[in-house]
DNA sequence: TACACCAAGTGACTAATGTCACATCTACGC
DNA sequence: GCGTAGATGTGACATTAGTCACTTGGTGTA
């Protein structure tokens, strides 16, 4: 990939949005340019961590095992996510695994890279700081729908989460089978899929060939903030 | 109080431990000093956030309230924790209150200042991003043990939460009564009450005059991480 | 001391979900 | 078209933990 196809990419996100081409061309002078396919591991649960990476194509799961063998899918990131940073600053392992669910490119950054880049670029870290403020507000918010919500208007909050502003006839960002909605809402494939039947028989959401949409946004607004 | 004072209790703290004196003045001099009495709220949910403060002295809760009423304990904090920092930082509102719970004092930073403080001081920004990470983590793995363990390991993750690594015959750092106990683990108090007569009984804790002791860290930590 | 209050202990019942065990369906390669 | 694997649909049942309604205990105060 040319770098400048590599910078008009970063270009198009928030952390980088503002970047001068310098800066631009430093970061991808620095990065490595790396190609996933479905399946791969891009982080690995337990490992060190020392490196970041800048999702460039594709779409990735973020998740993690207990050590009861429980499998939990905390995120799913776009182009554009930046991934790994935790470990990273604070120099822990690594708690999560990221998956890639579709052939992928990410851009890796080392720590040294990383922290030069820093040093260089005084916006980047204000943004970056932006960034994990936004991930905070996010796990805060998925930790006060598990525990404070029934099923019901939890998985309505994670279809939520996965739907598109604009999309045309409710269409998710991602088809997700129920197996996966059930890791990453918490709850059994089954009762997923007796959730989904009840809704799809009110019409606010329909299943069809395993992909769910969303008819009545409303409707599911209003489920994920019931009482129960 | 005087700056003298200030300035050496911000530097007992990780986050301003290699302040040099003029950052700390610096600090002491655009901050303002606020005491609170038990039961007043440092930071409101649904506020704007346009300040952030640094714990000094006392604890306090971060707890939300979800639609329904349900009330979630997220953390508690103690002197040196910075507090607010999620919304000053993304714009958005108060996620969370922050409650004192016994008598408290703080530094309270306007944006503007912060943002000051940010520009001088380099390493600042690098500090907050450990900071941040580290509180990702801790999210995370709330979200791990909620998920993925039944009430006992998820109690027990709780208690040594607040347990203190050295502290003499396993006390807390805060003594919470069951309810709050409760709130913190996402369990009600009759089910508190319950598992701990149960692991009172097998000598891993003791309850006494409504305190908590840890008296069997090791089988303790093993059912933190238990099967079920 | 007695009262008042709030925290803690406890039994009985209920509700919400997970688990298990299958029956179906569907897409896709041969 | 056929077979197979993986995804779905569904009934029956087991479990976990919450809820309700009390009782008991402890502490501070008039």
């Amino acid at each position: 990939m040319k770098a400048e196809e590599l910078a008009s990419i970063l270009a198009e996100h928030s952390l980088f949005a503002d970047c001068d081409e310098a800066e631009l061309a430093d970061l991808i002078l620095r990065g490595n340019f790396v190609q996933y396919k479905k399946g791969d591991e891009l982080i690995m649960q337990g490992d060190p961590g020392n490196s970041l990476l800048i999702l460039l194509s594709g779409n990735a799961r973020t998740s993690m095992v207990a050590s009861n063998g429980h499998e939990i899918v905390l995120d799913y990131a776009e182009p554009g996510q930046v991934l790994g940073e935790i470990a990273l600053l604070d120099g822990g392992e690594r708690t999560a695994s990221v998956t890639a669910i579709e052939p992928t490119t990410a851009l890796t950054i080392t720590r040294t890279a990383f922290e030069d880049i820093l040093k260089n670029h005084k916006n980047m870290a204000l943004r970056l700081l932006k960034v994990m403020a936004n991930r905070i507000r996010t796990a805060n918010t998925m930790i006060e729908g598990d525990r404070a919500y029934t099923s019901g208007p939890r998985l309505a909050r994670y279809l939520l989460r996965l739907s598109v502003v604009g999309a045309e006839e409710g269409r998710l960002k991602l088809d997700l089978n129920q197996s996966e909605l059930g890791n990453f809402a918490g709850m059994s494939r089954e009762h997923i899929n007796r959730q989904l039947s009840t809704w799809s028989e009110d019409d606010i959401v329909s299943v069809e060939s395993g992909k769910v949409r969303i008819l009545n946004h409303a409707v599911l607004s209003n489920i994920a903030n019931a009482d129960s």
